[in-house]
DNA sequence: CGCTTACGAGAGCAATGCTCTCTCAAGAGA
DNA sequence: TCTCTTGAGAGAGCATTGCTCTCGTAAGCG
């Protein structure tokens, strides 16, 4: 557990200082290197074979080494998996992120939809690490904390759409009070959405839920056989969505 | 290959032997009697280390048997996992169907909070399992096709709350046009929802994405520390659902 | 230049899914 | 009632996995 969390963390920090200065010695320069090529190997590795399938033995075998060896990098193959896992959360937000910000920014329907395109298309084409970060959880794996940033990346990206389209007034004042008793829980939602009102956080919320409900099916093979047009369905109902924000389309 | 599928198909077979008549041989008797052993301690594995820890070695340890008398029942891991999955979606297709025959005919908008609930509660008491027929495919695994009646007996109960309600007018017709080209997938859901015109099917269809999308984000641990008064919250989210299907509340 | 320290190799342990063979007893047919 | 087929369990074994431990070695720092 401890010698676990350690080296984890002695893998973060030397990332972080690959990024910020250009590495310090060589020493752990070439650490960094093999690092990323573990992980990259992973990353195929896990594209081809799925959770189930990834295997510290044969990134090794891949990499000309022995077994043991990866263990100087990863102290267990959950921390591999955690690893994947935050790249994952951060491919994701940087899709979604991109896809709003290629939008008018008062375009708010349209960059709505561009972010539910973004990460179903993200989905698609990595079936297997969305499947690991939005899926069911592997067992017996528990989620550092250190994963929190890069998780809420693209949960963010929504947050922003939903409080400048509030903000610009095109997101109509919900019919009906919002639900009663739930202000605890939205608060978690309000520092997303700063200013818009529970009732509305909330619509928002259903819409979150639609959209991944919508993705998951579709990758986890629900929809095989049974809708093939999947872009089109998809678009309609994240419309569908959006008219449940009260968002003008 | 070809061994697996007609070991399996004899399960089956002894199976509804079973149920039909009242067994024929002895012999037939207690192979019923152990797979169904077998089965049950493969659900409390499931329930309490998840699909991962599922292990033919374990159940037959816990039999007291060795492990290699199990592939007299089940021809591999796979198979006994397909059993399993079939159960659960009985499970919770039943679970379904008895809290929408609990309410009143016409209350549609109760019929479907009455089976949204039902869905909701089913998985958060059985996660492995909710998790195994409605979250990430297990890696290498494929459904067998005779797994298809019972997949399907949720969303039939789903399909028949829908077509009960237009049917005596209590979905509002949809204000603008349903989506273009999207007839050919619509079929599959035509059967489901019999005279149900298209708009409101694909109305539908995103409700009961919504539905399932909001479940397992629940249950795969997306809410934790998130949304704590869970129940209340999924409420008002399948009310926003319901409004989103045209159903009068 | 010498010492520390990180890194890779290798053997080994427990566990898994699955196969093969062997034995034995229950059931079916005469 | 006797024989013979067939199904079931035992046991050994194979390949694979994650992970641990020890040991030599070479790189880098003081």
């Amino acid at each position: 557990m401890f010698v676990k969390s350690s080296a984890l963390d002695f893998w973060h920090r030397s990332d972080n200082l690959l990024c910020m200065t250009a590495s310090r010695t060589a020493r752990e320069r070439v650490r960094a290197e093999l690092t990323r090529e573990i992980t990259d190997i992973a990353r195929r590795q896990l594209a081809t074979e799925g959770a189930g399938g990834l295997s510290l033995r044969a990134v090794a075998r891949e990499m000309g080494m022995v077994s043991s060896a990866i263990y100087r990098y990863f102290p267990s193959r959950d921390d591999l998996l955690t690893a994947l896992i935050v790249d994952g959360y951060n491919a994701l937000g940087e899709a979604v992120e991109q896809a709003d910000s290629a939008c008018p920014r008062h375009d708010f329907s349209g960059r709505w939809l561009a972010a539910c395109h973004a990460v179903r298309e993200w989905a698609v084409t990595h079936p297997h690490e969305y499947a690991l970060i939005y899926g069911s959880p592997v067992p017996g794996y528990q989620a550092p904390q250190d994963t929190i940033p890069a998780r809420v990346r693209d949960v963010a990206a929504y947050g922003r759409i939903v409080s400048d389209a509030w903000e610009a007034g095109a997101i109509a004042p919900p019919s009906g009070e919002g639900p009663e008793g739930l202000e605890p829980d939205a608060g978690s939602f309000r520092e997303l959405m700063p200013g818009v009102p529970d009732a509305v956080i909330w619509q928002a919320v259903s819409a979150w839920t639609a959209l991944y409900g919508w993705v998951s099916f579709e990758v986890f093979g629900q929809f095989n056989n049974v809708i093939e047009n999947r872009r089109t369905t998809f678009e309609h109902a994240m419309r569908l969505a959006a008219a449940t924000m009260g968002l003008a389309q």
